[in-house]
DNA sequence: GCAACTTAAACATCTGATGTTTGCTTTGTC
DNA sequence: GACAAAGCAAACATCAGATGTTTAAGTTGC
């Protein structure tokens, strides 16, 4: 009956806590849905099937249906007119911000323009956050990052490293203390995820490169040190464009305004 | 039957375009039972009312109730366990980047701490945006900038004034050709009206301050000077920022990092 | 050619029934 | 008395179907 989500997109869901709990029918429903909607499976502004027509094609009641088309319009992915239609909204007017849209966007092929927008995010925000985490990080928050360090460091697998990696950036927006920077940890994941799937041809190599780049920032938080927390963080965020730029023809850094 | 959102809560609403239709039942009822949270009348875990409590205290069918929950559990507020009952999240969970959320925060007395963490968002992320503005910007773009910058000038009430100001720094975001910073624009009318209700004290002051330095950023980007668009967007921001020092005693700028 | 009316499509809401999970109570045994 | 299993009630999940409302489009009449 559903579409299953593909490796990446319940990577992202581990990440974000959020499985354990099996999803109602409701919360199913609209997922598959979002992925075809953030896929590209329907145009700008283009009517979605009618609330009799999704219950038969997803074999679910209207209640459901209702619910789960509800839990989109929330997300800004439809807009529904009574009279008329469905339909959905332009991708200008998405959240994407919510931890599902970024989800979904992990089950299709990565868009580089679209990659690099979220490594400019992530060049904006992570250093400031490990700034803050050094002037502010508890014993405790540091802890968490020193842990996933260590993480990093004895991963054996692929799939450990990424988690401890995420888990390592996720660490340090909680310690910036600033519930909005927490707030984006979605953000992040989606444009680590998205990195690493593209830059993972060596592994390896990623691994030596990444290791001593995310020590030194460690340390310069464990130091109360902010600006050296900072500038760490920002050449570990230039590596990690390095590496995209040599992967991806269409991903471009633009040099002009980071100087 | 419903609470009525106050000034801020409307403008919030009124800046994202989110006005003119009028919401269905369940958004009413999701809204008020998430102005009710954001303002802290439940404790954190806490219960709340069954469906059918609800269902009587709103006057509204299961149905109704359902999809309001649901929306709430989509924005991360609320946590419904079958057999148990349906209860409130901690805050640390909630999608604090989700407009509603941050337009219901409008709707209670702005905590000093809150207002800070916004503004270092702010202080983070506009000048960034000044400068990929200056320098990736379409005519049109500029053109949408300037509007705002003029409508700022002929404003005759605080009221004009203020949203004027808010499409300027909207149009810089939808300038820096960002999809993920254009979706942050409801953290920033969520700043700039917290900022506004604490700081108009002297609305003549504000303005007389604000005007120059508003032009400064544009004149940058209108010639595609990223540096300084970047920089006099800073000014701007360090000069928010020392007016709600003046007035609020528990506003703090985190000196230490930001040199 | 245009305005007023009609109608069908599609969403909004309500009602009430039934299933399922969870937590608590009760009961029975050792 | 302690503990485990069975039973029960609370609360959410889902379904089915009826009725109201809004919108867009077509139709009629002048």
């Amino acid at each position: 009956m559903f579409k299953l989500p593909n490796m990446s997109e319940l990577l992202y869901y581990d990440l974000k806590d959020a499985a354990g709990v099996a999803p109602g029918l409701a919360t199913q429903v609209c997922r598959e849905l979002g992925r075809r909607i953030v896929a590209g499976h329907f145009a700008e502004g283009a009517l979605i099937d009618d609330e009799n027509k999704l219950c038969d094609r997803f074999g679910v009641s209207k209640s459901v249906v209702r619910e789960a088309v509800k839990l989109l319009v929330g997300k800004g992915l439809l807009e529904v007119r009574r009279g008329s239609g469905t339909r959905v909204r332009r991708r200008a007017s998405w959240n994407l911000l919510d931890d599902d849209v970024l989800a979904w966007h992990q089950g299709i092929e990565p868009r580089p323009d679209f990659l690099r927008q979220l490594m400019d995010v992530r060049q904006m925000v992570e250093p400031n956050a490990a700034g803050w985490a050094a002037s502010s990080a508890t014993d405790v928050q540091i802890d968490e990052i020193r842990n996933a360090q260590d993480a990093m460091e004895r991963a054996v697998s692929i799939q450990e490293f990424v988690i401890a990696d995420a888990l390592f950036h996720r660490a340090i927006l909680r310690a910036s203390n600033n519930e909005l920077l927490t707030a984006m940890e979605g953000v992040i994941f989606s444009a680590l995820l998205s990195s690493i799937k593209i830059t993972n041809d060596d592994p390896r190599d990623n691994r030596e490169r990444s290791l001593p780049l995310h020590r030194e920032i460690l340390e310069a938080i464990e130091a109360n040190d902010s600006d050296k927390a900072s500038s760490a963080m920002c050449k570990h965020m230039a590596d990690t464009y390095e590496r995209l730029s040599n992967v991806l023809p269409g991903f471009r850094l633009k040099e002009a305004e980071r100087g």
